[in-house]
DNA sequence: AAATTATTTTAGGCAAGGCTAAAAACAAGC
DNA sequence: GCTTGTTTTTAGCCTTGCCTAAAATAATTT
């Protein structure tokens, strides 16, 4: 039986498996944000539900049928995050905590009704890639994070890596938004923050921590194209 | 601490209180389909939250603050039912059990925008009036059921009693939909049934039971116009 | 008014999912 | 190979909200 608990263990299990490959108990316990023994608890029950597999002190993986409701569960709040952002008009910041509700409602007829209603959309307001309905997620593109770029470099931003309330909200205090075209001006070599060049002429300068959780793509044209 | 199911009794008792009056736990225990001791038992969470006064064997009654919480989930109910068929192209019959749901989700900020996102409707796709965010829901309409029209009558459905998954199927069966426009061709006594005139000329009889819970306004033409 | 019937409450359990505290297993350093 | 520290598990408890069965109260009938 799914609850709203377990798709969201299975989501967190899956994220985790994507960033960091294997998953601890450890792990899970920062991700939900929940204390070791729950975690334990609630993954016997998973394993017997045939969503994991788990051996004792050894981490767990999702099964198939696990993977397909974690997919189906993050296809759900992608796409509620997109309609929350294009249609009611929230910003990128704020539809976290309320897609995290929606996505627990409905069943795929729904999912993909809301999907056709938001034009098939392939990312989220946070850049993520959205997996289609057959559970595809690879995203294709080549992101790099800003980190890496160096002077000269011509660069849009298409994703985040953190998605947190308070990051976004750094960015959005920058007027940085997906989407937007910078150009790497300058690197400070003591610090690696680096200047900026905004479309409109503007300059700022972009702390490290700044830099790795932006996901940019290099544009083919340098400079000043 | 306002939970789903609290949520759902409040519901429930303002319902009751509009079609009954007064509100015994029997009418609950069928209203939500539970046990007699379920129901005493949230009865006196609710009203040690405020929400209700509950006087053993007496019956309940809402609080204000206990009504808002009803009429603020009840709007969010109604209009996520618009959001289902008016965007999602689900029909009246199908959209209940998600609208239960979502009835839960997001605070009077996600709900007032979702309001203004579907064009502030007065009704949702049963006829029935959504409370506005002031709480007012009066619909000040003056609907008749269709048992209690006479030959001659031309009539618009702009509502139904029972808005239940079979009922609503039933109608459509018979392409009953809400502003459909009647006339009124025979009335038989034996069974208090009566025979309809769809506006493309056809014919039908309708059961007692099928007009009494189709709520209807009289228009001011008659039958030919 | 007494008896029967219906409704409501109390009493006591159960399942899910969280928690703390303590024990067990693993990993590292000496 | 022990010792120390971290991670995971076990054991046991709590809360929410549901349930059944039995007792108490109200309502209805005779």
């Amino acid at each position: 039986m799914q609850t709203i608990s377990r798709e969201d263990y299975l989501k967190a299990i899956l994220k985790i498996e994507e960033e960091a490959g294997s998953v601890s108990n450890q792990a899970l316990v920062e991700k939900l944000n929940t204390r070791p023994a729950s975690v334990t608890n609630m993954l016997h029950t998973l394993a017997a539900a045939g969503w994991v597999e788990h051996e004792a002190y050894k981490g767990v993986r999702l099964t198939d049928s696990g993977k397909e409701i974690a997919l189906s569960t993050l296809r759900k709040h992608r796409l509620w995050e997109v309609f929350l952002v294009d249609k009611l008009n929230f910003s990128w910041d704020e539809v976290h905590q309320w897609a995290e509700d929606l996505e627990h409602v409905g069943d795929e007829e729904l999912t993909n009704r809301l999907d056709a209603f938001l034009g098939h959309p392939a990312f989220d307001p946070h850049g993520d890639p959205i997996p289609t309905a057959q559970g595809q997620w690879s995203d294709g593109r080549n992101l790099i994070p800003a980190s890496t770029t160096v002077v000269g470099d011509r660069i849009q931003l298409k994703g985040v890596v953190d998605s947190g309330e308070s990051y976004l909200k750094h960015l959005d205090g920058l007027k940085i938004e997906l989407g937007l075209i910078l150009v790497v001006s300058k690197s400070l070599d003591f610090d690696e923050s680096k200047i900026l060049i905004w479309p409109d002429g503007s300059e700022a300068s972009l702390s490290k921590q700044t830099l790795q959780n932006m996901l940019v793509e290099k544009l083919s044209g340098k400079g000043k194209e």
